[in-house]
Formats: C-alpha cells, structure tokens, sequence
RNA sequence: GCCGUCUUAGCUCAGUUGGUUAGAGCGCUAGAUUGUGGAUCUAGAGGUCCCCUGUUCGAUUCAGGGAGACGGUACCA
C-alpha cells in the first residue's frame, strides 16, 4: 500500500506514572495543603525549600535492597561527570541542609516542607512516579516528647482537614520493641545476612493486615507462593520464633497500658526491647496529658514502616472508614507515617543527631478527602467575559475589563478569533458567569448588555423553538455604560455571595 | 521484577478469512441566524490501524521482538 507522506509528529502524551492535575483539583489541593500548613506552624515549625535534586551520594540509599540496589531513583550526570538523582522523598535533602548548615540553626530545628518528589518505579492505581508529600521534622530532639508531639500533629491535621474522630487512627509502634522480640526469638546476628534476613521479618509483619496470620507465617518460614505463581522467599525462621513474632503482632488492643505490658512480656531480658517500650509509656503519658485517647493515637505492634533509617518510634496515619469510589467500596488506609531516625544526619556529621519526623502523602489523602466530600472545589467564580463585537473597538473593551478588574471581579477579554455565537458558546464552557455586549446598537445608545449566562442556562432547558427563544433574548439587561459595574456586580449577587470580593478592596 | 489481558479518530468502539479510498456514535470547527449558550439541519477538520523486523506481489490483519495501558503479585527510602 502506497503511503502518504507524513511528516513526523511526536505524539502528544504524559510519560509513564505522571500525570496532568486540572484547575479544580489544584484549588482544592492547595486550600488542602494550607490547611495543613496552618497546623504546622501552629506547632512551631518553620517552611524550608530545597531543590529538586541533590548530588546522589548526598541523598544516599537508605534501603539494602539486594536485588535491585540502583532502582528507584531518577538520575542523570553533571557536565562534570558528578551524579545528581531527583529526590525520592524529602527527609534526605533535609539531612543534607542540616548537615551543611549545622552550626549556624537553632536546635532543636523544626522544619516543615512540600512539593514533589520521583520515584522510578513501576506505577500503579493511585501510585504515580510523581508525587507531593508534606512533611514535618525536629531535629536534635533526644526525647520523645518530639515524637508524641509528631503523632499529635498528625492528628490534628486530619481533624482540621474534616475527617472526623474515629474515621482515623495514628498507629504507633517503636523499633525497639521489634528488635527486643527478635532478639528474645533468637533472631540475632550480624552482617549483610542477617540484615536481608531481619529486613524479610519486617516485610512479612508488614503485610500482615493483607495476608493474614496465615500467610506472615509462611513468610518468615520457608516461603509463599501467591495465585499468580509468584513466589516470595521466606526468613527461614523455626516454628517457635515464628509463634512468638506473630504473638506479638496479635498484641495489640485498644487500651494503651495494656499493649505496654503484653510488650514488655514478650520482649523478656531484651535490653533494647525494654527500652522500647519504656518510650512507649512515655509517649502514652504526654499524649494522655492531653488528652489524646486511643481512638485517635492507638498502640499497634503491627505497625512496622518501610524500615529504611527508623531506629525508634513508628506512626503510621491510617484512615478507618470505607468509602464508595469509581471502583466499589475501599478503605483508604495509610496517608503518612514517619518516625525516628537518629543517624541519618551522622552520614555526614560523623555524630548522632537525634531526629524525628513525620510525612503526609497528599495525593493518597486527597482522593480519601474527595471521596468524604470534604472538598469544596467550585468556589472560584469564573471569569465574566468582555465579548468582542466590534475589531475596532477593542481599547474600549479593554477599558470595561481593566474597569472589573479594578474592582476585584475575575474578567477578561475574548482573545479568540471567532464570532459571537463561539463567544458565548465560550464563555459557557467556561462556566462564566456573564458576558458583557457592546454592538453598535448598545453603543450608539450609550449602553452595555449583561447577559446573565446562569440564569440563562436555568431559562434554556424551556426552549421551544430557537428563533424565539433568541428574539426573548432571556436573562439579558442593558444598563448605561456608566453603570457596569453595577450592574455586574448586582447581577452576580444573584448568584454568589459577593462579601469576599468587596471586601478584598477595602 | 514475575504472571495474565489488551493497544484502530480527541473519547467509546466496529471492521478487514491478507487486497484499491479503514468506518460509526459522541466530541470538535464552521455555516444556516450582521448579534446570542440548548435542539435541528448542512459542511469540514481529525488516522504512521502502538513501534521495529520478518513472511508475502501486497501487512492495520500473519510470525518474532519491543513499547505502552490495565489487572494480580513483589518492591515501596
């Protein structure tokens, strides 16, 4: 078959796991994202930015994973042949800027920051290769007061952004803990074996609400296969180990003491796991102080966290509540978690510095938000639109714009090239409230036409006949040019509260 | 990473047992109406039939490889 000849056109398209994020979703975004803000500094923390990306061996890898030890992360090469990677979250850079300008902050630093990060992996339902977090941190905090204080942030941001008490939980856990009843298991050693073994243990507790007891089991023994014939390899644990991590996980309950107690049993002689949950008493008694009950900051032993750097407390925000989406009924689960990480800066520092932080993952609790209807996205009102009638009038136009503008109303100019019925067809797409006609006629009786495009659009779903229905020329009003803005402005308190607009040029 | 399904117009999808010019609905642009949103009528734009290689006189169709999308699983600092 003989083709034509084309010339090469790149296909318009968003690359792989990324995502274009339309006007209404970004209003609403970034009213969600203030509001977080204002918890923040409510607390005391303090907005820092760093850049996009940082020199690789600055971000560091933070997860021995012995299969694929370079995935993950996006990275490119200086003109001096130096590795710069994209950040992949936002405590790493945080690290660094610590780091490097260690001696000149006030410490304990607290810190809050957002924006995106990347990470290169494979993209699934709700998981993007780009994606905002929001995150808090206290630096050179030994104590866990720093850490009660993260989990009842945490908490209050949930609450302010609407979701009611009950409908989430902030799970706490603390590595000690773990690590005490490991130990006691006999689950010791050191080296990379151990390592890879320990990071298994941690990976199967995680996954403990989606498999089951049944199917953890099978992962710190010998191994799972799932229903696709995947097979996963086991931490090769004995029957008694595995009795005794799995009691553990099972331990928690609604009274917070009393996880405290069943903890301390299973951890035995352990020193670190003593320790552990020794924090946790401490932290049940600054939380209780102010009054923070269980339905909202809950002990959970099951709670493990992705392991990278933690070495001591883990919170994990959980919401509770399903909700009905495009693809049935879910439970949102986890939107953040952190928890402390006390040598991550000593990376660079060569001394421990005590830190501890927490991390909101804002896509994730948008979607929950959107789907509680917590999330009022229309209260922007469109712009009015000045039509063009006449191409010799436009400084005249021009004027009426600059006119509503002066007073605080959204407004522009039809910038189009095409006639006046595309005009109007435009401004109803773009939900405008009201066009405004200047033709001969009006002009030659010195008058504007508003044409109310809300009403109209209430009028229309009565039309008969066309003809007729444009000679009524419904929801239209002439006024004196002189009394524009009046005439806009009465015309759209009609429809919307207009106290905000006025008072803005007070 | 592994397993499975899929890929034709902006969207949802037909279709070609391998054959000249690949279709529909919706959407889009414009006209009917100097100058009015819906409906109707008319016209128009829009396609490397995912990509590469092979088989063939001829491939959107068949074969091999690749990419991408979706679902499951693994990973998730």
């Amino acid at each position: 078959m003989a083709k034509k000849k084309k010339t090469f056109r790149p296909k318009a398209r968003t690359p792989k796991g990324l995502r274009d994020i339309g006007a209404s979703t970004v209003r609403a975004e970034q009213m969600m994202l203030a509001r977080i803000r204002d918890v923040y500094e409510l607390y005391g923390f303090e907005p820092l930015e760093t850049s996009a990306f940082e020199y690789a061996d600055a971000l560091g890898k933070f997860l021995p994973d012995a299969d694929r030890p370079n995935e993950g992360v996006f990275s490119f090469q200086d003109d001096d042949d130096q590795w710069l990677s994209l950040r992949y979250d936002l405590t790493a850079p945080l690290a660094r800027f610590v780091a490097e300008n260690y001696d000149g902050l006030a410490k304990p630093y607290r810190r809050y920051q957002t924006g995106p990060v990347w990470r290169n992996e494979k993209p699934g339902p709700g998981r993007y290769r780009q994606f905002t977090q929001f995150d808090a941190d206290t630096i050179a905090a030994p104590t866990v007061a720093a850490d009660a204080e993260m989990c009842m942030m945490a908490a209050d941001c949930l609450e302010a952004l609407g979701i009611p008490r009950g409908d989430y939980v902030m799970r706490v856990n603390n590595r000690k803990v773990l690590d005490g009843v490991l130990e006691t298991a006999g689950v010791v050693g050191e080296g990379p074996e151990f390592e890879v073994q320990h990071l298994t243990v941690m990976r199967a507790i995680d996954k403990l609400d989606r498999l089951g007891p049944d199917g953890v089991r099978r992962l710190l023994g010998k191994g799972r296969k799932d229903e696709s014939g995947d097979y996963t390899e086991g931490a090769h644990l004995e029957e008694a180990q595995i009795d005794r991590i799995i009691a553990f996980t099972q331990c928690g309950q609604t009274d917070r003491i009393a996880v405290c107690d069943a903890m301390a049993e299973l951890v035995g002689e352990s020193e670190v796991g003593a320790e552990g949950v020794a924090e946790l008493r401490e932290i049940d008694a600054l939380i209780t102080a102010c009054a923070y009950g269980p339905e909202r900051i809950a002990f959970d032993p099951a709670v493990v966290r992705g392991l990278g750097y933690y070495t001591g407390p883990v919170f994990e925000a959980e919401l509770t509540f399903e909700a009905e989406t495009d693809e049935g009924v879910t439970r949102f689960g986890s939107v953040g978690g952190g928890g402390r990480y006390d040598n991550l800066i000593e990376r660079f520092k060569g001394v421990k510095v005590p830190a501890t932080g927490f991390s909101i993952g804002v896509s994730r609790l948008y979607s929950a938000l959107e789907a509680l209807g917590k999330l009022n996205q229309d209260e922007v009102i469109a712009p009015v639109v000045v039509l063009v009638m006449d191409k010799d009038q436009l400084p005249g136009y021009q004027l009426m714009v600059r006119e509503l503008r002066n007073e605080g109303i959204r407004a522009e100019l039809y910038l189009g090239g095409s006639g006046m019925k595309a005009q109007v067809k435009y401004a109803d797409k773009r939900n405008s409230p009201i066009v405004v006609i200047e033709g001969g006629n009006e002009r030659e009786a010195g008058e504007v036409t508003l044409k109310d495009l809300i009403l109209g659009s209430q009028l229309s779903s009565q039309i008969e006949d066309n003809a007729e229905w444009r000679e009524s020329q419904p929801a239209q009003l002439a006024v004196p040019r002189a009394e524009l803005i009046k005439g806009v402005k009465d015309m759209l308190a009609r429809h919307f509260d207009m106290s905000h607009v006025d008072a803005r040029h007070r």
